[in-house]
DNA sequence: ATATTATTACGAAAATTTTCGTATAAGGGT
DNA sequence: ACCCTTATACGAAAATTTTCGTAATAATAT
């Protein structure tokens, strides 16, 4: 059995990156999407090698292939935010929260939804 | 003149985030605090390297050699938090703070004070 | 003074990730 | 049928990162 949840790579966060905004897509679309920086064989490849490592599913649709995202942005995105805590911020989830937000000015109205969330959440746990 | 603020790798994380936590140290320290996973050497050229690149800092303390962070934890956390925010949370802050907080069940008082740091904020900003 | 130990320097092997070139195959158009 | 475009397969080069072995050097102990 292969090992599960092993951490994509850059490149691979990336292409993830565009089929969790797209949703399931070909070769060619992520390839467009990514800007054409590299070959489109190198992103070609990666997906193969992503679709080895169980990263992402393959569906065979005619002669083309269509890719999609096995976990979830949350949940991959959940993981790396969970290591990052941890190696940057202590463990402390306020000093993470803290270091999202300090920086990149957030509007009012997305700093007013966040306050909201954390008073559900405080009113949800006992 | 040499690019500033290449993302560090992971391995070199890993070291960084022992220098945020234990301040400045010798390679030894480090070293064992990483739990000895690795050879002696493999730490040592680690970190030359990261001086090399501008990562860490070295002062010659008689023969031995002190190394700290060159950018605070902040800084690079934010750096990578805003990287994980684009890639996996589609550049909104309220889901990145969700995917935070989401999983790992925080404390009532470290959402109070999470709470508190955000009402701060949207007092601050007008 | 000599041996032992601790620390750094350095090069290069090993492992991993990224990139590309070329070949093969399938469709579509003429 | 034949050519042209599009898509995948595959191997291997290139680039990067991690690991280690060995040597040099300085301090310490005997």
């Amino acid at each position: 059995m292969k090992k599960q949840h092993q951490r994509p790579t850059e490149k691979e966060l990336e292409i993830l990156s565009v089929l969790w905004e797209e949703g399931p897509s070909t070769v060619k679309q992520v390839h467009e999407l990514m800007g054409n920086t590299t070959g489109y064989t190198t992103t070609l490849k990666i997906m193969q090698i992503m679709s080895e490592k169980g990263l992402v599913n393959r569906e065979k649709e005619g002669r083309i292939h269509i890719y999609s995202a096995v976990a979830s942005a949350e949940n991959t995105g959940g993981e790396l935010l969970n290591r990052l805590k941890n190696m940057a911020f202590g463990g402390s989830s306020m000093r993470l929260v803290m270091g999202a937000l300090g920086n990149s000015k957030s509007s009012k109205q997305e700093l007013r939804e966040i306050r909201e969330y954390i008073e559900k959440l405080e009113k949800g746990e006992e």
